[in-house]
DNA sequence: TTATAAACTGAGAATACTCTCAAAAACCAT
DNA sequence: ATGGTTTTTGAGAGTATTCTCAGTTTATAA
């Protein structure tokens, strides 16, 4: 008989996978996607060599998978408070960074391998892939309430997830967790076109 | 007699060093700095990989070098104007944003390595660490004419690091130049508590 | 208990990179 | 030309990394 759907194996296999991603985000979270050997992930995962590449084809597949991991992990408790089409959509976007950020700061090792795929050259990291089509939700529905001034381009949108980058990189740092977030958000907004006293006024109180 | 500074031996040293800072310059333009090979280029400077460490105790030298060189040749021809204290700081403020970002573009090549510096962990490469300091002279001045709503702090100048590094990707990938410098502008000035529409204004007459 | 398939192991092939060094070549004052 | 000095050369030692694979262990259905 077939055994390999089978659920004790497949939890076994999906058990020492975890482990080998959970390895990875440390070692990642040390020495950066780039630098990251696989002999030091299995040495940290404490298994063979070999079983990496039963579990992956090659480390670009490993990375994914530690992308896909942290997104789910962050995303997991995210959930937009789309809330009504009155709501100023600076103030959902307010609230909505701030959460997201913190979703992102939970734990320092995520932090450090979401602040690394900011660094990768070429291709975008699944880690970033997801966010730019929310921004642009948020930022359309305030253009559409006519409370931004701005146009949407690649270069506003690079903008918005540099500012989230600094602000990881802050936080990561251990500088004042409330006010950096406060500070994004105020530039975010700023960007976006809302009068800096407002922006100002918005970040604090979100 | 000792020739070691003789003329004709210097030069000829010299030029060897060129031809392999240069060479440098195009593999670290095409791979990074972090994956660009001593081997690699060796090669294309067209020397025996011993001579590389003749000139060089090791890659870091080298890269040390190569940020130097860009950088000599950036400053070069810039030459921040001053003008008075009666300029208005924004305009000022904008036309350095717009020389710099020209300047980083003279070259390809160039513009390839300084985007990759600015992906770096840890240690911050030469080619960044003059920039940091006008930049805060610029901020002061526009706050000393109450001409900016901020306060100066990293997340600030990071901000500000980003948006520039944001215009130079989108200039690499020869987008519009003139209109990606405008839009820096308009960026970074909004951040520093310029009405949107003053903002625009500046940047598309700087 | 046993047969079978899944999961794992670790030696080692293939490759690539940094850096050293003894020897060769180039250079130049005399 | 000669001889001393600088500069270059490229083979190779040392190290690290990715990935393969034949063989071992483990799990489980029957």
């Amino acid at each position: 008989m077939n055994t390999f759907l089978n659920n004790k194996n497949k939890n076994k296999k999906l058990q020492t996978r975890l482990e080998i991603i959970d390895a990875a985000i440390k070692v990642i979270a040390k020495s950066g996607r780039d630098t990251a050997s696989i002999l030091e992930i299995t040495k940290v995962a404490k298994v063979a060599n070999g079983t990496f590449y039963y579990h992956f084809k090659n480390k670009d597949k490993l990375l994914d998978a530690v992308g896909e991991k942290i997104i789910s992990e962050i995303t997991a408790s995210y959930e937009i408070e789309w809330k009504s089409a009155k709501e100023d959509p600076a103030i959902l976007f307010a609230n909505a960074t701030k959460t997201n950020l913190i979703n992102c700061s939970q734990d320092p090792l995520w932090l450090a391998v979401i602040i690394d795929s900011f660094h990768t050259r070429g291709k975008v990291p699944p880690i970033l892939r997801g966010y730019n089509k929310s921004l642009v939700a948020h930022i359309e529905f305030g253009l559409s309430k006519k409370r931004y001034d701005t146009k949407i381009n690649d270069n506003l949108l690079a903008n918005m997830q540099s500012i989230n980058r600094n602000a990881l990189i802050m936080i990561s740092e251990s500088k004042n967790i409330k006010k950096t977030i406060q500070q994004a958000i105020e530039a975010k907004l700023r960007i976006l076109g809302i009068t800096p006293k407002e922006a100002r006024k918005i970040s604090i109180s979100s």
